[in-house]
DNA sequence: ATAAAACTTAAAGCATACTCTAAGTCAAGG
DNA sequence: CCTTGACTTAGAGTATGCTTTAAGTTTTAT
């Protein structure tokens, strides 16, 4: 089976070496094997455990929980309800991340034809700091429907 | 028009009071009033400003660039184009993390089924780590298709 | 009238997640 | 052989975004 150097594993997980080092330190990389020199050389089920902690990590799980995850995956069977249970909740926090994304695209998207209609006008002073803040105060306080 | 203590306002944003009191200080609230007894009353044009400030925050706008486009609004017409480009930058970003949410999403779905599946087999030591992270390889190292 | 709650300031402290430094080892290319 | 570059360790330093403290003032409810 291939193995990967720490700075392999780096490119392939965009993050840099010192990064790695610091996982491994705080127990979120356990049992990297090293070579002979004392060399990490990282094993493709390595390389999946990273990609689950950077699934983790990025919906907003912790390192520390992410750590208790993974010594719940020591304890085997007997933690498996816990371990699904994470899944669970970020899989809540995920429907809710997303959802709450979309209204932020939706009043980015106010933003942007507030914008574009200001610079059609061609209107001077249109886009003073308090004009463009009036339009979101009416859109917060006094919305049509 | 209507006021709101500097308390109303973190009940209505969600956020404490001291980060009200760090944002007027880090220049991201600027021209808050003050009563005769130096008490903050915020405006619903501040509370407007918060809640695009919040927008672009939890879209990964770091305060720091946040205050520009702020110093950008203070310059008039001059900054539009500059200002719509930020959110349209925002828009892209946004798309992204969306993207990158649904993938974390089919990741954690993956996992979930993962988990029902050992736990109806009721097989013993299915879910050691071992096994587990075994799926997660084949998942990354050998696609089906 | 007075006690409790909410506010004021300036400045120090903290949590998270890195990020870098120092001093040294090791393997490969010219 | 020797330099270059990737690696090793332990530990210190940094960036961001709050969060709390201390000491005092003001508002509000009884």
């Amino acid at each position: 089976m291939n193995t990967y150097s720490i700075g392999d594993v780096a490119k392939l997980m965009g993050v840099t070496t010192y990064t790695l080092r610091y996982y491994e330190k705080e127990g979120l990389l356990p049992n990297i094997r090293k070579n002979s020199a004392g060399l990490r050389r990282f094993s493709e089920q390595d390389l999946a455990w990273l990609n689950i902690l950077e699934c983790l990590k990025s919906t907003g799980l912790p390192l520390k929980e992410i750590k208790h995850y993974l010594e719940l995956s020591k304890d085997g069977d007997k933690t498996v309800k816990e371990r699904m249970e994470i899944f669970l909740t970020q899989k809540k926090r995920l429907e809710r991340q997303i959802q709450a994304l979309k209204d932020n695209m939706e009043k980015i998207n106010f933003k942007i034809k507030y914008y574009e209609a200001a610079i059609q006008d061609g209107e001077k002073n249109v886009l003073s700091k308090h004009r463009d803040l009036e339009a979101e105060r009416k859109r917060l306080f006094e919305p049509k429907k």
